[in-house]
DNA sequence: TTTAAGCTTGAACAATCATTCAAGAAAATC
DNA sequence: GATTTTCTTGAATGATTGTTCAAGCTTAAA
C-alpha cells in the first residue's frame, strides 16, 4: 500500500503538450519519459501503454478545454460576443502557439485517421461533443431572438466547426494575424447571419 | 549506360498513396519497398532518402492535382459552377476515398508542422499555389461580373481554401454525405457573396 | 518493528527503423 | 564479343522502437 509519487493530471498534460508537439508516431517512449519525469516502468502500470498514454492525454486536453470554453463563454451574454471570444482565443493560439502545437484532437484525427480505429471513434467524439456545445451557445442566442431560427442551432454549428478547423490548417500555410482575423470575422458573420 | 527500370511517375504515385494512408512518420522504408516494388538500394539510388522520396511525390502529387483542376474548370464557364465542381470532387474524395486517405498536403502539413521547415515550407507553398489558382477562377468571376469586386478575389479565395481544408478535417469526425454537402453549399454560397 | 503491498528504477528484450554497400545483372559503347 | 557503365539486389548495419521484468525502495497496516 503505496500510493503513487506523481501528480496524474500534471503527467497527463506534459504527455498532452508532447504529443501535440511531435505527433503520435514520432513521438517515443524516451521522450514520453523525458517529458514526464516518469521512468518506463511507472507509465506503464498507471497507463497499460502508449496508447493508452494518449487515450489519458485526450482525455486531460478534453477536460481542460471544456472548463476553459465554459468559463469563457459564462462571461458573455450574446451568442456573438461568446463565439468571437472563442474565435480570438483560438486566432491567438494559431498565431503566439508554438509552431505544429494546435489542437490535439484535429491533429491525432488527422495523423491517425484509418490505422487506428478506437483511437480515431475517440477523436471525432469528442470534437462532435465540441461542436454541440458550439450548438448549444448558438441556441441560447436563437432563443434570446439575436439571430434567427434558420438554419438552426445545428447546421451552423456545423459550420463553424468546419471553419475553425480549416483556420487551424490554413494558419499552417500562413500564420499571418490580420489574415486570420479576417477569415475569423467573415466566419462569424458566415454563422450568425 | 543502362536506363532505370522502374517508371518514375508510377513510383511516385505508389509512395504517394503510401504517405497519404499512413503519414510520414507511420511508413517505413519496408512499406514502401513494397508498394514501390523497388528495393532499398534503388530507391536510395533514385531519391537519396525517404525524405526525398516524400517531397518527390508532393511534387507529383501536385502536378496531378494541377492537371485536374485544370481540366476541370477548364469545362465550366462561370466561377460559380466551376468552383461548384471543385467542391463535389472534394465532398466525393470525402466521402468515397479510403478512410485516412486524404490530401496528401494538408494531411502531411499537419503531421510534420514545427518538426521539419524544409517539407513544411514546401507544403505551404503548393497549398498557396492551390489557393492562387482558386483566386484566378474567382477573379475571371468579378471580371465576368458575374460576382462583385468586393471582397475582392484574393480575400474569397482564402476563405474557400479555408473552407475546403475545413471540410476534410470535418470529414474525418463525420462521413456523412447530407451534412458535407451541406457545409459545401454553404461555403460556396459564401464565397461567391 | 515486522510484514506485506505496490510503486519506482533502469537494464534488457526482441522487433523494427532508416540506411549502406558489395556483388550480380543488364544494357550501351567500342 | 569484350568492355564499361549503371542499375538492381538483398543481406547486413547500428540505432531506435515499444515493452517487460526483477530487484530495490517506500509506505501503510499489523
Amino acid at each position: 500500500m503505496r500510493s503513487a509519487e506523481f501528480n496524474k493530471e500534471h503527467v497527463l498534460r506534459q504527455a498532452m503538450v508532447t504529443f501535440m508537439q511531435y505527433g503520435y508516431n514520432k513521438t517515443s517512449m524516451q521522450t514520453l519519459t523525458k517529458a514526464t519525469g516518469l521512468h518506463p516502468g511507472s507509465i506503464y502500470c498507471a497507463f497499460k501503454n502508449k496508447k493508452g498514454l494518449l487515450l489519458g492525454a485526450i482525455e486531460q486536453y478534453q477536460q481542460d478545454r471544456n472548463a476553459q470554453f465554459e468559463t469563457l463563454f459564462s462571461q458573455h451574454t450574446t451568442a456573438h460576443s461568446a463565439l468571437s471570444a472563442l474565435l480570438d482565443v483560438i486566432v491567438d493560439e494559431c498565431l503566439n502557439g508554438e509552431s505544429g502545437q494546435v489542437c490535439l484532437l484535429t491533429k491525432t484525427l488527422t495523423e491517425l485517421e484509418g490505422q487506428n480505429d478506437e483511437i480515431s471513434s475517440v477523436l471525432a467524439n469528442n470534437l462532435i461533443s465540441f461542436e454541440n456545445s458550439l450548438a448549444k451557445v448558438i441556441q441560447d442566442g436563437i432563443k434570446r431572438q439575436e439571430i434567427s431560427a434558420k438554419p438552426d442551432a445545428k447546421e451552423r454549428a456545423q459550420f463553424l466547426a468546419m471553419g475553425i478547423y480549416g483556420i487551424r490548417t490554413y494558419a499552417a500555410t500562413r500564420r499571418q494575424a490580420e489574415i486570420l482575423r479576417q477569415l475569423s470575422d467573415r466566419l462569424l458573420a458566415t454563422v450568425l447571419t
